[in-house]
RNA sequence: GCCCAAGUGGCGGAAUGGUAGACGCAGGGGAUUCAAAAUCCCCCGCCGCGAGGCGUGCCGGUUCGAGUCCGGCCUUGGGUACCA
């Protein structure tokens, strides 16, 4: 008897897919295509549990697909520009594109020993000048076609290194190496214009059928399409040119409880009169502290400044409202202004109260009730409520059809219009960072902003910088930057800003379809591989990601880089959950927070101890794996103790592959055992006498069948634990089983084929072993056959009054009239009846019966 | 703050509105063994001797029947536009 050594078999059977070439993807016209593919990695130097979790996942669908005959393609790529890069040049001194490069080739040679059904002929990184050259390219198109704009945004400016930070960077409203107080600062950068895209984007979402509805809602109210009115407050003593201050609201019907009108400090007025005054330029620079983010604006103290300035009620010219600048007023929303109704909004409520302003009530929940509100009151939009101050029409209304009335009526008054608008804000794509693929424009003092001559491409990041001062080395590096002119040839200046990583990873599936072609794509290829049929990534891209990649293939295509067809690239969706840790944190001797990495922590109870030294650390529970803060779990060990096959049996066996799990190693072990059990049994068939007796044949293959069914309903929904859990249940069927040689090897034949696109090393080898033909991995897929699938007899639980009480074996085809007197009949529910005749008895065919009483 | 999810035994989890806890881990008992490892078999939600009762985060509702649907909460996680 020999034992399972993973080691042996999966060296042998990757040589053996390397050696006949199955995972290359070539087009042909004999088979239907079908395209897979896992969000692609970043470089960060080590793969952990979720990327083996969402590559084996990928991979099973990729390897079920060629059983089932497609023609799949199954590509790898690194997403890799990013902020990691340049965090380790100024931490180790090396250069981004060294670190990068070098973590490429580590995190391959780890995937490799996997066995995944890549094909790695298409292999690209997104910071390679053959992969960005391509980005750059189309950039010139787009800023043809008009996609691409420059405006003023806000960044979050780090007043002692002189730098912008990333959000990640801002810890607790501080940058993470100064430590100084982050503001937020105005800079001129790049834009696409994805808001011309709003109600585009929007109303495709119904399209997607196979994407989550999750998804599909958070990108609805990401984009935020609003029906509200826009109108003018009359100034009665602003300064010149703002005689009237815009504002928008979505909900008008509370115009009568308007109190104050609330500015953006960046609104113009804000701005014009901070120049003259210097108590609101110290409120606003107050406003412009903390970082950028939409959550650290909305839950900052809400603070307001009374300019002084009082604006006429449109429909009450008597009422002076007074117009305060407010810093939770977003200027890139509306018109960066807002009517403050205190009594429907509990942020217009608090600052009212705050600033003694008067809360006016314009609907209550009757008639009756008392308009001294405690808090804002604001009921559900579609629940009726008693308009108190309402326009004119009904009293009772729902909150829809009083704002749809109030619009009407408002427009009728000449007092603004009826607008729709949207959340979504263009994308700024400018970075000042080095890592990232440069913006192919030039700055001629005489010609203005030129985008670079397409044969000069690609503007190939410089090799000479350093990272010892903060700030982008590229805007220091006068010899790089200074460029002649494309358009007059004079002297100019590079821009030295480079793009968000999301350009990146917009396009790289459309990459993938010709990854070696001259041009960003080639139109034959992208319509025949394209749309991605089988997207796979974790959960937390479910907006910006892919809400850009939606939004720069309908630019590709505009542009002429893609076909219409692919315009939504990708027709199936799942988004897996994230494998989580839980995170060690120790204050360092700085005063600075260290992460330690889970091996160097010793668990006692649920308190944390340093293995070195011993000391207690904190322990934050469970988190998104980040490679910021050390809590991510090396698959190695795994591999190198048990395997690939049982590394990979495991995270799809583990828990369900949209939930996130928490990582423990425990059932690791119990993987392998099952595996070992498998190959056991495999070789215990292999060695059986085929004298073609054995009993119970047609038990082992109806079976069978049944496994057959249950496993490809799993594969095919994303359900592998459960998928899994069948296998283990037919493995233990089959190791029992007394059946015929004959039907025991078409049993562990038919078994190693549905654990192929998990276990595909193992499953080889059993494959082999049975003087199976072939590879197993392009063997065809097993039908299940439906006759064998339905049972003559069937039991079903008998409930009185929803409580279970009993059961009876009945026909499976037995008329409910019959199983109605069979339930009745049952000794347990005559008892329970106790005479007493019942009400009603449902009976659900196969299912269960219910008896009322 | 806002948007989206999730919550079921000691643990991971299963369950088209129809027997809650499949399958696995941990645990307990047994077989085998000189002994151990390995392997195999049995038990395993809680309370109760039992009959039985209770039980899917909490409160309420719809239904013959709710883990599943509806309303309201709580907790945890993700996103929040420069982490990717």
């Amino acid at each position: 008897m020999t034992r399972y050594t993973p080691s042996e078999i999966e060296a042998r059977w990757q040589d053996a897919w390397a050696k006949s070439d199955i995972f290359k993807a070539v087009r042909s016209a004999d088979k239907p295509k079908y395209y897979v593919l896992e969000m692609f990695p970043y470089p960060s130097g080590r793969i952990h549990m979720g990327h083996v979790r969402n590559y084996t996942m990928g991979d099973v669908i990729a390897r079920y697909k060629l059983a089932k005959g497609f023609n799949v393609l199954h590509p790898m790529g690194w997403d890799a520009f990013g902020l990691a890069a340049e965090n380790a040049a100024m931490q180790k001194g090396i250069h981004p594109g060294v670190w990068t490069y070098q973590n490429i080739e580590d995190m391959k040679a780890q995937m490799k020993p996997l066995g995944f059904s890549l094909d790695w002929s298409r292999e690209i990184a997104t910071c390679h000048p053959d992969y960005y050259r391509h980005q750059q390219a189309m950039f010139i198109d787009m800023i043809e076609a008009g996609l691409i704009y420059r405006k003023n945004a806000i960044v979050n400016w780090d007043p002692v290194d002189m730098t912008v930070l990333a959000n990640e960077q801002v810890e607790q409203g501080r940058g993470w190496r100064s430590g100084a107080l982050v503001e937020r600062r105005e800079l001129t950068q790049w834009f696409f214009k994805i808001s011309d895209y709003s109600e585009e984007l929007l109303s495709a979402l119904d399209t997607l059928e196979n994407w989550p509805a999750k998804v599909r809602l958070m990108q609805e109210n990401w984009i935020g399409k609003s029906r509200g009115l826009q109108f003018g407050f009359s100034t009665t003593n602003a300064p010149e040119g703002f005689d009237r201050i815009e504002v928008y609201t979505t909900r008008p019907d509370t115009l009568l409880g308007a109190s104050f009108v609330g500015i953006s400090p960046d609104h113009p007025l804000a701005k014009l009169l901070e120049r003259d005054d210097p108590a609101v330029a110290e409120f606003t620079a107050e406003c412009r502290k903390g970082g950028t983010t939409e959550e650290a604006i909305e839950t900052a103290e809400k603070l307001g400044f009374d300019t002084g300035i009082r604006v006429r009620h449109p429909f009450d010219t008597a009422q002076e409202l007074p117009v305060y600048i407010a810093n939770f007023i977003l200027m890139d929303y509306g018109t960066g202004a807002i009517f403050g109704c205190p009594a429907h909004d509990q942020r217009d409520f608090e600052f009212a109260t705050k600033y003694g302003l008067p809360i006016i009530a314009t609907y209550l929940p009757g008639e009756d009730s008392d308009d001294r509100l405690d808090a804002a009151y604001v009921p559900p939009k579609t629940e009726k409520v008693f308009y108190n101050r309402g326009f004119a029409g009904e009293q009772w209304q729902t909150g829809l059809e009083a704002i749809d009335a109030a619009v009407t009526f408002c427009e009728s008054q000449g007092v603004g219009q009826g607008v729709t608008k949207y959340r979504l804000r263009d994308w700024g794509l400018s970075r000042q960072r080095y890592w990232g693929c440069p913006i192919p424009v030039v700055h001629c003092d005489a010609c203005g902003v030129v985008p670079e001559k397409k044969e000069n491409l690609p503007v190939q990041l410089p090799e000479d910088v350093t990272f010892d001062i903060p700030g982008n080395p590229l805007d220091r590096h006068t010899e790089w930057r200074t460029t002649p002119c494309p358009s007059c040839g004079k002297s100019a200046l590079r821009e030295p800003d480079t793009m968000d990583t999301f350009v990146d990873s917009s396009w790289y599936y459309a990459r993938f379809t010709a990854p070696h072609a001259d041009t960003p794509t080639v139109m034959e290829d992208a319509q025949y591989w394209m749309n991605v049929d089988q997207y796979i990534g974790g959960v937390e891209h479910a907006i910006l990601h892919l809400l850009y990649a939606r939004f720069f293939a309908r630019a590709m295509h505009m542009t002429g880089h893609l076909p219409e067809s692919a315009i939504e690239p990708f027709d199936a969706l799942f988004t897996q959950g994230m494998v989580t840790h839980a995170i060690y944190r120790s204050t360092g001797p700085d005063g600075r927070p260290v992460f330690h990495y889970p091996e160097e922590v010793e668990l006692k109870g649920d308190r944390a101890f340093l293995k070195d030294g011993g000391a207690e650390v904190e322990v934050i529970p469970s988190a998104k794996m980040s490679k910021s803060k050390n809590n991510v779990v090396d698959p190695l060990h795994i591999i190198s103790a048990f395997g690939a096959d049982t590394a990979r049996w495991f995270v799809l066996s583990d828990s369900p592959p949209e939930r996130d799990v928490e990582w423990t190693a425990s059932g690791a072990e119990a993987a392998f055992k099952h595996l070992s059990r498998v190959w056991t049994l495999s070789d215990r068939i292999a060695a059986m006498a085929d004298d073609g007796t054995g009993e119970g044949d047609d038990d082992l293959l109806r079976q069978m069948h049944k496994t057959i069914h249950d496993v490809t309903m799993g594969v095919e929904s994303f359900g592998f634990n459960a998928a899994i859990a069948k296998l283990y249940g037919f493995t233990a069927t089959l190791q029992k089983s007394k059946a015929s040689k004959g039907a025991q090897r078409a049993a562990i034949m038919t078994l190693a084929q549905l654990m192929s696109p998990m276990t595909p090393h193992l499953a080889e080898d059993i494959w082999a072993a049975q003087g199976g033909e072939g590879l197993i991995a392009t063997a065809p897929w097993p039908a299940a056959d439906e006759a064998m699938l339905k049972d003559d007899t069937v039991t079903l639980p008998i409930q009185v009054n929803g409580k279970r009480r009993a059961e009876i074996d009945v026909p499976a085809d037995m008329p409910k009239e019959d199983v109605e007197k069979a339930a009745l009949a049952h000794e347990a529910v005559i008892r329970i009846l106790d005479g007493a005749s019942p009400k009603k008895v449902i009976v659900v065919p196969g299912r269960i019966v219910n008896v009322v009483v």
